[in-house]
DNA sequence: ATGACATATGAGATATGA
């Protein structure tokens, strides 16, 4: 089972991109967020044309998440439920959940939650409680389950190649960093620190601007968080930096782990 | 340094990202 997630930043604009990488790494389960378009707009033919069943949660310009299968998927949620009822609704299209081959799969855009002192930061704080309310859930079915996505958290200090340019920031702060651990203390592992704990430079995401890329100005913000029967399975955990270096690239790169059966 | 890039919207600038 192979099973990677990758923030495309526009479907439409990276649809090349994908296509050739579904070919060249085959992976059974491919979570995508930033898909910046609606659901009808979503390029099924293409995606279906590279052999993969898509269910996709779009939205008008912003947000967008969808999982990507080789073997049909049944859906099981398109939004994490709000804790209160009193809560109001949640518009942003930002978690999808299904079952495919027995394993509980989600693609998750946690919101960026900048700049810090607007509604944004709560709003991204909010949905970290609710995400780890849906976790425990699913932890609670002792299944193989993999929850992942951009999660916009910058673990800890060494998931950035400059942490002090980010102390500021809402990916680094010690609440998001909290409600992140939270999700490690219930159980869920951070597959690729649990394969490589000491391994610096390792990062999903490098900014388009000042040239962020070729200095390698980058940090570790999309992660594969899996569950103990997940953990039990899992051999091996990479970042595929090829992208990255590609013509007309996302900002973000894939992650993917590989799983016994 | 509220800037540089990139994308979507909608048709010019503005919102969003991280």
């Amino acid at each position: 089972m192979r099973i990677a997630s990758w923030n495309v930043n526009s479907i439409k604009m990276r649809l090349p991109i994908v296509c050739d990488w579904l070919k060249s790494q085959s992976p059974d389960v491919l979570f995508l967020q930033e898909l910046k378009c609606e659901t009808d707009a979503f390029p099924l033919m293409e995606i279906q044309g590279c052999g993969y069943h898509a269910l996709v949660k779009g939205q008008k310009a912003y947000n967008g998440v969808a999982i990507l299968t080789k073997e049909p998927a049944v859906l099981r949620s398109e939004a994490l439920p709000n804790i209160n009822d009193s809560d109001e609704a949640d518009t942003h299209a930002r978690y999808i959940e299904a079952e495919v081959k027995g394993w509980i799969v989600a693609s998750i855009y946690l919101p960026n939650g900048n700049p810090l002192g607007t509604e944004k930061f709560p709003y991204k704080l909010r949905f970290m409680e609710r995400l780890a309310a849906q976790a425990k859930k699913l932890y609670k079915e002792e299944r193989p389950v993999v929850l992942g996505g951009d999660y916009n958290v910058i673990p800890v200090d060494a998931d950035a190649r400059h942490p002090e340019n980010w102390r500021n920031d809402a990916l680094a702060q010690p609440q998001s960093r909290a409600h992140f651990n939270a999700l490690l203390n219930m159980g869920y592992a951070d597959a690729f620190r649990t394969l490589h704990p000491d391994e610096k430079g390792a990062y999903t995401f490098w900014d388009y601007q000042a040239g962020a890329w070729p200095r390698d100005d980058g940090i570790r913000i999309d992660h594969l968080l899996t569950s103990p029967e997940a953990s039990d399975k899992l051999l091996k955990c990479w970042i595929d930096k090829h992208p990255r270096g590609l013509e007309k690239a996302s900002d973000h790169t894939p992650i993917i782990a590989d799983f016994s059966a």
